[in-house]
DNA sequence: CAGTGAGCGAGCTTCCGCTTGACTT
């Protein structure tokens, strides 16, 4: 009997596939993409631009097998995924493609219809959004035909890219350097490293000073009636900052010092907070990197091994967590319903909500093909894995794990007081207001299992600092006044986690990418991480500059993607063809790229240009660096080849002083030896330098 | 004491997005 073939993208999910099917079904994965646009045609795009009767574009593009960037020639691996499939497909009845519910996966469907020659007439399409038996099946009872509008907007995604990466990389090769590149992506990345970088240079620090009041009950008798109260307002006065400099702090001390203090105002509240959503793949880079230090690609590294699962003791192998690339929160009932019963049981009703939490914001762009990342099942709780996992693979459950149950249990509830003690100074007769808040947790909630990590710019103090028992108009001691010096800081630099953040935020970068994205921009030589935070270098600054001024309404546009993402919904609706789409952006980039290429300079953009003329041609030359440090070089290479050696002062060069000729003759080769100047003074040589390396002390001469 | 010097930059670059191992140290 033949089996029928069902076709995912990743093996582990073929597996966890394969076991709800049972045994009447083969279950295989494609290992994503099959196909991609050729490197032939012109500027090797691999699309054909015609121009039509009416004036509007046609791009045709040609596809062909996966090429491995290493050999340049057909991936091996994936030409026998596709030979294995052709070959199932052939003697199955029905062949369901189950690639992701997302643009990119329909691609791959189609894709593997011609890659694999797949007979039209057997196949179905398939969708899950969640690996769970109910949803398997339900998906199978609901079967449809490949989405060509879909499609078609997977194509004008692929071809944009392709034409702004391939003819924007182009033009910096001509005037910057060779072998760097732009894209939609990077190019934005940059540009956001070098922007945040400009403003930490240009920011003026602001200094400031804290005056801070140590405060004690009256009655001596009162345990823990000590705290501090820091200098909030000064009636009548809303100067900023408050108390610029030292010479105010001092005046201010001593205004108060012999003053009387009472409390007039005390607020309480009750706050809530709110568990964070179970995690995304940024949300899991972003908070790997803040407690656990994990850089992203170690996180989805870590990840992807608890997904393709691990050995669990006599459970055999076990995929620990759901697939770790996607923008979605969802998360299935049947897991959800699970969750609610271990929080029972082991939390007790109090911290289980009345009904499950939701959580729906959806990420810009977001496809929502998958689920949250979270346990595979809850009832594996971190202590009963640990055993059987290293030390990061723990730490990262452990995390995923908390922050999905967390997601599930009852805020936490803080009481908060808000104190406000003010004193009228005797001698100048102004109101000065002190405040503290104190906050106190009042039920732990969810807090009792999890507590996200603080990003880098947000300053929140989590204080759980009980103040004492207090009531208006009561008057209290004074024991110090102390002052501080601060300063306003600059916004700091990001890391890979918060650059991806921010990239997100801006619907840029998919969640397969995230992490080779912040890798693209070091490995092109535009920013290197100090203390694991981005700073562009000079090239960084030279190609965000360049590209500034000639790409602004495209590829450094920080909404060109989003605006895209916009015609692309247009192509799935149905309402447009990918051509329009296509069309309307190649005419102004065309036009861009046109004054990009007859801007001013060649290829000095990023080498210095010195006054000093290449004796050989007249152009000037340039300073480059190279293996041994920096030297001139002529700006006309490479069809001049003249270099010269960049003296000591870093501008001037050092002329080139003709070997003087002697009468010597080299006594291995016989050609004529001359007098050279090396670091230790005069020397013979060889003319037939390199190829004779005959030399001989100057010394020689002399006894001839 | 023995050994110095020239040359270095330069190539078929590059995009984004979907997936994992296969080499070896």
């Amino acid at each position: 009997m033949n089996k029928d073939l069902v076709i995912v993208e990743s093996p582990a999910k073929a597996r966890t596939v394969g076991r709800f099917l049972g045994s009447k079904y083969e279950v295989v994965a494609s290992m994503g993409h099959v196909r991609d646009l050729a490197n032939t045609g012109p500027g090797g795009l691999g699309i054909e631009i015609i121009e039509e009767e009416d004036g509007l574009l046609s791009f045709n593009p040609t596809y062909t097998a996966i090429i491995d960037p290493r050999t340049k020639k057909v991936d091996s691996r994936k030409k026998k995924i596709v030979a294995d499939i052709r070959k199932s497909a052939n003697s199955a009845n029905t062949v369901y493609l189950a690639t992701d519910a997302d643009r990119e996966g329909e691609a791959i469907s189609w894709h593997l219809l011609s890659a694999a020659k797949i007979d039209v007439s057997k196949i179905k399409r398939v969708v899950f959004h969640e690996i769970t038996k109910p949803a398997i099946e339900d998906a199978f009872a609901n079967t449809r035909e490949i989405d060509l509008n879909l499609v078609d907007a997977y194509q004008a995604r692929r071809m944009i890219d392709k034409i702004i990466g391939y003819k924007g990389s182009s033009v910096l090769w001509k005037k910057v350097k060779s072998k760097i590149s732009a894209g939609r992506v990077q190019s934005v990345a940059l540009k956001l490293v070098v922007n945040l970088e400009e403003k930490i240079q240009n920011f003026k620090k602001v200094e400031f000073w804290n005056i801070e009041a140590n405060f004690r009950k009256s009655k001596l008798d009162e345990k823990k009636g000590s705290f501090y109260a820091k200098l909030y307002a000064i009636e009548g006065y809303s100067q900023k900052p408050l108390v610029p400099d030292e010479s105010n702090a001092n005046e201010i001390e001593k205004d108060i010092k012999n003053s009387e203090y009472e409390v007039d105002k005390i607020k309480i509240e009750e706050k809530i907070r709110k568990p964070a959503p179970p995690f995304i793949t940024s949300t899991l880079q972003q908070d790997a990197s803040r407690t656990l230090k994990f850089s992203p690609a170690q996180t989805m590294n870590i990840a992807q091994q608890l997904y393709q699962g691990l050995k669990l003791g006599t459970e055999g192998e076990v995929g620990l967590i759901t697939y770790m690339r996607t923008d979605s929160t969802n998360v299935s009932s049947i897991f959800l319903k699970e969750t609610s019963e271990y929080i029972l049981k082991n939390y007790g009703d109090k911290f289980l909500p009345k009904t499950p939490r939701k959580y729906s914001k959806k990420v810009k762009g977001a496809q929502e093909a998958h689920e949250a990342i979270r346990p595979t099942s809850v009832f594996r709780d971190p202590a009963s894995v640990k055993p059987y996992l290293d030390t990061d693979q723990f730490k990262l459950y452990d995390l995923i794990w908390k922050r999905m149950v967390a997601s599930q249990m009852e805020n936490t509830i803080l009481d908060s007081t808000t104190v406000e003690i003010v004193t009228n100074s005797s001698t100048s007769g102004k109101k000065y207001i002190f405040q503290v808040i104190g906050s106190v947790t009042k039920f732990k909630g969810f807090r009792t299992l999890y507590i996200e990590g603080t990003d880098d710019d947000d300053l929140t103090v989590n204080n759980d600092d009980a103040l004492p028992v207090l009531t208006e108009g009561e008057v209290l001691k004074c024991i110090e006044i102390t002052s501080e010096q601060k300063f306003t800081e600059p916004p700091r630099r990001y890391t890979e986690a918060s650059l991806i953040r921010d990239l997100e935020k801006a619907g840029i970068g998919r969640p397969s990418t995230y992490a080779t994205i912040v890798k693209t921009i070091q490995d092109r030589g535009y920013a290197v991480k100090d203390k694991g935070r981005f700073t562009p270098t000079k090239l960084g600054n030279v190609v965000t500059n360049f590209l500034n001024q000639h790409f602004n309404k495209n590829i450094m546009d920080v909404k060109f993607t989003a605006k895209i993402e916009k015609q692309l919904d247009d192509i799935v609706e149905g309402n447009t063809g990918y051509n329009p789409v296509l069309s309307a952006l190649y005419s102004p980039f065309q036009q861009a790229l046109k004054n990009a290429e007859e801007a001013d300079g060649v290829k000095n953009l990023f080498f210095e240009q010195t006054e000093i003329v290449c004796q050989l041609c007249e152009r000037y030359m340039l300073k480059r660096d190279g293996r041994n440090g920096q030297f001139l070089a002529c700006s006309g290479f490479p069809d001049c080849r003249n270099t010269m050696q960049l003296a000591e002062d870093g501008k001037t060069a050092i002329p080139k002083t003709p070997p003087k000729e002697t009468d010597h003759k080299c006594d291995k080769c016989n050609k004529t030896m001359v007098i050279k100047e090396g670091r230790r003074g005069e020397f013979l040589a060889c003319s037939g330098f390199p190829k004779c390396k005959n030399a001989k002390p100057l010394t020689l001469l002399d006894s001839v």
